[in-house]
RNA sequence: GCGGGUGUAACUCAGUGGUAGAGUACCACGUUGCCAACGUGGUUGUCGUGGGUUCGAUCCCCAUCACCCGCUCCA
């Protein structure tokens, strides 16, 4: 059966919307290039976002729901940034994983979360079943969660293993649980439900980062990554913003651009993507205010997508649980949608509102912070009792010169995906109502119902027939709107209910016709696309009334 | 990564071991003149890609890529 994501993907390829990245040889999965109208849109979103972000924000007054007046500016920075960035941003330790698979079981691993026991059985080399390991020294894996039930549980699997009356003949080689290291032989571990060892695959690198190299003549020591956020390059730059636009705390920075994950399963159209854009702001502000801000963007961020037309029913606001935050936040909030390609009642992110505290500028000053066995955020600290991973040793903090107060800055972060936020508007787009033909039969009329601003095309001048001076007067219409900035269509093709479905179909909200009264009294009619009522308006107003809809 | 399904014209899909099909769309001309009109004519395919079997493969076999579904994974 096909579905209505089905039909939204197809509708999307067909009128140029969304195509599949390097679709002429094969495509290349995770991927997606924008057409000629998915290109409009999706700059659309992200202007939306700008102008009510940064270009509009006033900050001599107090926004609705704002705690206090506050300043907003903008950034673009580089994709590659120094590498160290990403070892305190703490991306570098959970991205860079080293996993191994199980042949038998299927199942898949963490190499540094693995968990067992290494046993000694002199009796192996004799044993007709285990001699051809030619080994005496095996290690049993134990999936099982807490340290006790471990290792009682790696008891248990020795005694099913090796035979319960050999039990006593066991020499175990260690106390407690204990990991494994890169130089052990893997074809002696027994993985969880396997039923001899040897069933895991070298441990690979799971590159969750993109790695590529600085320089022409580059190695491996000049691995650099593609970032895998825009967030950081915030952070980098504060002291910069700070020092050269007057900016006080409490302000805002917000940046677009590209991002990139190797997203394992890259899955639902461009949902989950491994070339994406974000739309971040990074907010700071005093310690002691953080949580009125981080309740404000939240609320905003949601309601702005309210605002462009995705319907309340199918947007939720989220709280994440307590174990579902990061290690360093201390409170975030999804926005998520109810995308078609998920199941009733699921939802899928759109943006998440993290309020960040001071982990960023912290980690970037001093080194990479992580939670210590009390729970405090302190400098995570390696081997050899230095950090882990160095900071930058600039001093990051900021000096409230009224409040004489130096602090470190909390950070709130609404991080939205325009990809995602353009796929919303997508789905929530796409209608099929029934329409009466010229025959008074109804028809099933496809239409994208795309709020006016977000709406690649604005308008399209129609002239009923392809005489008579219809094309002339249409031609110089069109001309008109094009001139005052309004992405407009010209089209003289064909019947023209058949051109209102096109342009239906694309999401115009207006189209102008020119008819033979035009030629008499220079009007126009005026038709809207999702009611398809008309009214007459005066060529010469046309431009103005249609910058109107626009603005309201 | 695993299992299942799919891949044929711009779109939706038929089809067969022996020269590739329909509807829609698109283009031209004529007619019509406000919600998917009608007539006539026309354009479009390395049958996803690469191998193999065969006299001959879009069809059978193998591999591979992409998409969909279910697992797995997912700061």
């Amino acid at each position: 059966m096909e579905t209505t994501m089905d039909k939204v993907v197809a509708l999307c390829k067909r009128r140029g919307f969304i195509f599949q990245s390097s679709e002429i040889y094969g495509g290349l999965n995770g991927f997606w290039d924008y057409g000629p109208l998915g290109v409009e849109l999706k700059r659309n979103v992200k202007e939306a976002w700008w102008r009510d972000m940064l270009t509009n924000h006033d900050e001599f007054s107090v926004p609705p729901g704002a705690p206090q007046a506050f300043s907003m500016a903008g950034l673009d920075c580089s994709i590659i940034m120094h590498p160290q960035i990403w070892k305190c941003s703490g991306h570098f330790d959970l991205f860079c994983d080293h996993m191994t698979d199980c042949r038998e079981t299927k199942r898949r691993y963490r190499f540094d979360q693995i968990r067992g026991r290494w046993v000694e059985y002199p009796r192996a080399t004799q044993d007709e079943r285990l001699k051809k390991f030619a080994t005496t020294r095996f290690f049993l894996i134990t999936d099982v969660d807490s340290p006790e039930a471990g290792l009682e549980d790696t008891i248990q699997r020795a005694r099913k293993f090796f035979g319960r009356q050999y039990e006593k003949e066991l020499k175990w080689q260690s106390e407690g649980l204990v990991g494994l290291t890169r130089n052990d032989h893997l074809g002696h571990v027994l993985a969880p439900e396997a039923s001899e060892p040897g069933t895991l695959t070298e441990p690979r690198e799971f590159n969750l980062m993109f790695k590529t190299i600085v320089g022409a003549l580059g190695g491996a020591d000049d691995a650099a990554f593609l970032r895998p956020e825009t967030a950081q390059g915030i952070f980098a730059n504060f002291k910069n913003v700070v020092d050269t636009v007057r900016v006080r705390v409490p302000f805002g920075i917000v940046q677009i651009g590209k991002s990139f994950r190797n997203e394992i399963t890259p899955r639902n159209f461009t949902f989950r993507s491994r070339e994406f854009e974000q739309m971040e702001l990074e907010f700071f502000c005093h310690p002691k205010e953080s949580r009125e801000w981080y309740t404000y963007w939240r609320d905003r961020r949601y309601q702005w997508y309210l605002n462009l037309g995705l319907k309340r029913e199918r947007l939720r606001l989220r709280d994440h649980d307590k174990d579902e935050l990061s290690h360093y936040s201390v409170g975030t909030a999804d926005i998520e949608y109810g995308f078609p390609f998920l199941d009733a009642g699921e939802f899928g992110e759109l943006e998440g509102v993290a309020h960040r505290g001071d982990f960023d500028l912290r980690s970037h000053m001093d080194g990479k912070l992580a939670r210590d066995s009390e729970g405090n955020l302190a400098v995570e600290l390696g081997p050899d009792g230095k950090p882990r991973h160095a900071g930058s040793g600039k001093d990051l903090s900021y000096f409230d010169d009224q409040a004489r107060e130096r602090f470190v800055p909390h950070v709130i972060e609404p991080s939205a995906g325009a990809d995602r936020a353009t796929l919303a508007f997508i789905c929530e787009a796409y209608t099929e109502d029934q329409q009466p033909d010229e025959k008074g039969d109804m028809q099933t009329r496809v239409l994208m119902k795309f709020h006016p601003r977000l709406a690649p095309i604005k308008a399209a001048v129609l002239p009923l027939v392809k005489k008579d001076g219809m094309p002339e007067l249409g031609l110089e219409l069109y001309r008109a709107l094009k001139a005052a900035g309004i992405p407009s269509y010209f089209d003289q093709q064909g019947a023209i209910g058949k051109r209102y479905r096109r342009q239906d179909e694309i999401g115009t909200p207006w189209c102008l016709t020119i008819d033979g009264q035009s030629m008499q009294d220079k009007t126009v009619t005026l038709r809207d696309r999702d009611t398809l009522e008309q009214s007459r308006v005066p060529v010469s107003e046309v431009v103005d009334e249609i910058a109107r809809r626009l603005r309201s």
